[in-house]
DNA sequence: TTGAAAGCGCTAACAC
DNA sequence: GTGTTAGCGCTTTCAA
């Protein structure tokens, strides 16, 4: 068993390059997967690497070949100085890391500040500092115009995490808001529900006006009028959710029957302030949710919702950004499936809702 | 503006010592804040570094220092394949992260296996790959006595974040779980509680038995005997607390009137079950969480809980971390203050509790 | 208080 | 297919 650490009196390439009789170039070919050296050599070099538990020097590596080995994966400070949703934060992570480690790559964390222009400052340190061989943009920053500008000035590849537009500079791994929001809506009128509202997301956030409209394709689809006074603003934060929804509910006989909230935090909102007033939901309201966040399965009733593969984003995302690294052309844009999670937050309608019973 | 990076064409030791006149080593001085460099020679240099916008290579400096500036943040992957709650793991990082940066350092965030011997296998690995100056251990990996033996035996300095015990290998950062849980259950009994129940903790967790111990201290305290039947197992998760829940609820007339949840999660689980059985929160039962999680404000009603200062133990860590790094002796321990958080989940016993009406 | 020399471990560029 | 040479940018060591 090798216990020997880097830096103290680690195996070098000279030690194996002396072990299998060849030169430390040899060695390094070896483990870098570079073509011009026979299978037998090839062969041999791995077993004598495998026996004196050889793993190279990153720094050393680093210094040379000019490339840092390091990927970083920003986030954005939110407003109230929390991260948003931290399972999301903790889902795309592991996507991430993971894949940086299946190809010898790590990732760093990085949070930036919510100011712009105090990002850029600290993107630019970044990249100076850290000098990643890659920048991965979590959203919002991957709609972020001055920052992504930066990092073409700069020339440090990059990908978008779902980004406003699938356009723009750089590939990008999205997924599809708009039919994800239609095929939810169209899922609670199948049950009935004619009386929807519609708890818009944070306008800022890229993900906002795909969910909006995919709401009123549903609408137009089933030839139904929307209603002004069902679409409420939100920010896809509780509180938020929770005003929509008072607002809804005071509505008296115009109140709807159901609210899709664009995303799981509001929809926590809605159900709060539907338990508030002693309404039952599902039987004289329905809500629904977006993101089947962390929380979906711990409010009461668990929430009916459209799942993202998080995770399998920030693999793709990953992927792609090593891609661009090695020299490749990845696609631009890499679109994810999502799905209906059908939990317990929504249910078929019961004639007048709340005025039912 | 400064715009190069490093790598391509950024200004080295070298450029910054040919504009100021001295030698290489003496920018290296400056750099490093090392003594032996006269203020007027240290101020030029430190003017010329400003002026290039000179920053340090860190792969050539962790080539030849033999340190790698980096530390690692070791999470556990739970055994459901997702980690533990989100919000602790980001908030733990934040601290970390903006810890390190204050100081040269970057953090690199993993996430171990479930198991044990495959944990310890992934940990040696990356001490050789990346070659962390030191590691920070947050629970439950903290009280892995394996595993903490391992990193002694690589001397790879640690700090346990949490941990079971305060004695042990390494420096911890710990907060007052038995006084916190407490306090709480005494919070519960001077509003006139007396059938209180505890959904415990899991069994492998550290934080576990302090919980139970503090229910318990309060209790004696007020000179009340426990009832075994009102403590129940648990594990942390919403299940958990769902279950037990359902069967504290079960137990008619000798059902409480309040529960003490040893973490966010688990009272939520109860939360849930108290809705399905249409019991009034908190007029008809009382219930309190512990960690004041990410989740607490989003239940209804909010969750009563005890907030532990997260983030800044993050930092505590790093600091302590960063002393051994430096061949300190830090405190073998540091203790975070906790607070009592009132929400709406729990309030003044109303006679029989859910019998009373 | 300062500097010169050497080399950390690896790989680009070129020669054979 | 393989080896030689040189040097990435910094800091350790030692000398002045």
């Amino acid at each position: 068993m090798n216990l020997r650490r880097q830096g103290r009196n680690a195996a070098t390439v000279h030690d194996v390059a002396r072990e299998a009789g060849v030169s430390p170039m040899t060695v390094s070919r070896v483990v870098n997967n570079a073509p011009g050296v026979a299978s037998v050599t090839r062969a041999l070099v791995k077993q004598v690497i495998e026996r004196l538990g050889f793993v190279p020097n990153r720094a050393a590596r680093s210094l040379r070949a000019r490339r840092s080995l390091w990927i970083a994966l920003a986030f954005q400070r939110s407003l109230d100085e929390t991260r948003d949703d931290p399972a999301y934060v903790t889902e795309l992570q592991e996507g991430v890391i993971g894949r940086c480690l299946e190809n010898g790559y790590h990732a760093a964390v990085e949070v930036l500040s919510a100011d712009q222009g105090e990002a850029a400052i600290q993107l630019r340190e970044l990249a100076q500092q850290l000098a990643p061989d890659g920048v991965l943009l979590a959203p919002p920053l991957s709609a972020a115009g001055p920052l992504l500008a930066q990092l073409e000035e700069l020339r440090v590849p990059f990908v978008r995490i779902s980004p406003a537009s699938e356009d723009g500079p750089g590939p990008c791994v999205v997924i599809d808001d708009l039919p994800a929001a239609q095929q939810m809506t169209e899922y609670l009128l199948s049950m009935g529900h004619r009386r929807i509202a519609c708890v818009q997301g944070h306008p800022a956030h890229a993900a906002s006006a795909p969910r909006l409209q995919g709401y009123l394709a549903a609408l137009t689809g089933w030839g139904i009028a929307s209603t002004p006074s069902l679409i409420v603003p939100g920010d896809f934060s509780f509180d938020g959710g929770k005003r929509a929804a008072a607002h809804l509910l005071s509505l008296g006989a115009d109140a709807p029957t159901a609210i899709f909230a664009c995303n799981d935090e509001s929809a926590a909102g809605c159900l709060a302030e539907a338990h508030a007033r002693r309404i039952q939901v599902p039987t004289e309201l329905s809500i629904a949710g977006f993101d089947d966040t962390y929380v979906a399965t711990m409010l009461y009733p668990p929430l009916t919702t459209i799942r993202q593969p998080i995770r399998e984003m920030g693999q793709a995302a990953t992927s792609q950004l090593l891609a661009l690294i090695e020299g490749l052309q990845p696609p631009q844009s890499i679109r994810m499936p999502y799905r209906l999670v059908e939990r317990q937050s929504a249910a078929p309608a019961t004639g007048q809702g709340r005025h039912a019973s």
